[in-house]
DNA sequence: GAAGAATATGAGCAATCCATCAGGTTCATA
DNA sequence: TATGAACCTGATGGATTGCTCATATTCTTC
């Protein structure tokens, strides 16, 4: 664990099978931190899952975090992308229909691996990749800033956004926790339109 | 990291030094978990940051999991407890005043050590200790349940005290990673009484 | 099919980690 | 102040971990 890890990978594989080798790295990687935290997360456990030596772990990657870095690029993008493409399905709707929508895709996204997203959330800060990804988490706050403000919601500061993001995580991680899945778009919905101070019969 | 850990501290201190010894230890395991995560969570550094050697740890805890268990078992009571404690305090209130009393024990707990409780709340279910803790985490959810049932708001199924609960957590958790405090506790009020559908003037 | 580039392997080193234990120190009690 | 119980210490064993490197295999290109 050097204090300054290289975070970025280190070379891009040319051939099809070198791309495979580093796909099941880096899945593995995702399967055992789902699995069993940072506890179990090291290099020859991966390695091990992903049916692939330890030399060609280090070929593509520098270091241990630089995996870790990589799982949190792509989920990061990966919502960015969700979260987008869903405003762009939520345009010619309703207000109702706009956000039914957007719990639909956030519920979506957070259902395909609760436990991994978390993890990366909290290594994130660990690894200081804030700075690397304020970009991409800047455009997905600009993106319901954005979508707010077109449904002249947007005056009540950038706070909303934000909150909005955040207690639809809690509420879909905690539901998913609990097994209790039924009817949680819906849910959903009316803490967003509750939280918008937006009566049933407004939206 | 034996497959079946005894979860339980060894032994009861019975001298106060070694009381003082024992909460070095609890304490410096948590400011290593905070601040490095379960990556740097091992014994010799938590014997080092208690300032104590490392016999002496193995003289309380059995294994390094113990000591992780000990600070779930020690989060979840404090959850509890501030949660009855807030019940209580918001009985002869509106329901508006209710559950901005609440929202205001959610912020304060949680403020404490946001990272530590989302830390252990991970370790949780790796550690399999939901039986356990069963008894302390149904509590948590009655005592919401009660109180909504006494404002007759309990009909919207047991959904509504785990998702207030949750979507607080992530709210809060949110706000203070992104260091926007100022009107937190309103914002949550707001996303409570959001989610129950009430609207301002019939709170 | 020859040659070089790309990829894969895994033994093994240095460092770290979990946990024990034999022996030392401090406390309560009389 | 004598005695035993409670407490503390840290060297140490054995296992694990992060990572390298010399070597071997497979692919591409001509």
């Amino acid at each position: 664990m050097t204090s300054i890890a290289p975070l970025i990978p280190r070379k891009t594989p040319r051939q099809s099978r070198a791309t495979a080798t580093r796909d099941a790295i880096v899945e593995a990687a995702a399967r055992i931190l789902e699995a069993d935290g940072m506890g179990g997360f090291n290099t020859n456990a991966i390695a091990a899952r992903a049916g692939v030596s330890i030399g060609s772990l280090y070929q593509y990657f520098p270091a241990k975090d630089a995996i870790l870095a990589t799982l949190i690029r792509a989920e990061a993008e990966a919502f960015d992308a969700a979260l987008s493409e869903g405003v762009r399905r939520a345009e010619r709707l309703s207000l109702a229909g706009a956000i039914g929508v957007l719990a639909q895709v956030a519920v979506a996204h957070q259902t395909r691996r609760p436990r991994l997203a978390r993890q990366l959330d909290l290594e994130e800060h660990r690894l200081g990749l804030e700075a690397e990804l304020d970009q991409t988490n800047r455009r997905v706050g600009q993106i319901l800033i954005d979508f707010l403000t077109e449904r002249r919601l947007g005056d009540r500061a950038g706070h909303a956004a934000w909150d909005i993001l955040h207690l639809s995580r809690g509420l879909i991680d905690g539901a998913l926790e609990r097994g209790v899945t039924e009817g949680l778009e819906a849910r959903l919905t009316r803490a967003i339109l509750g939280y918008l101070a937006i009566p049933p019969d407004r939206a």
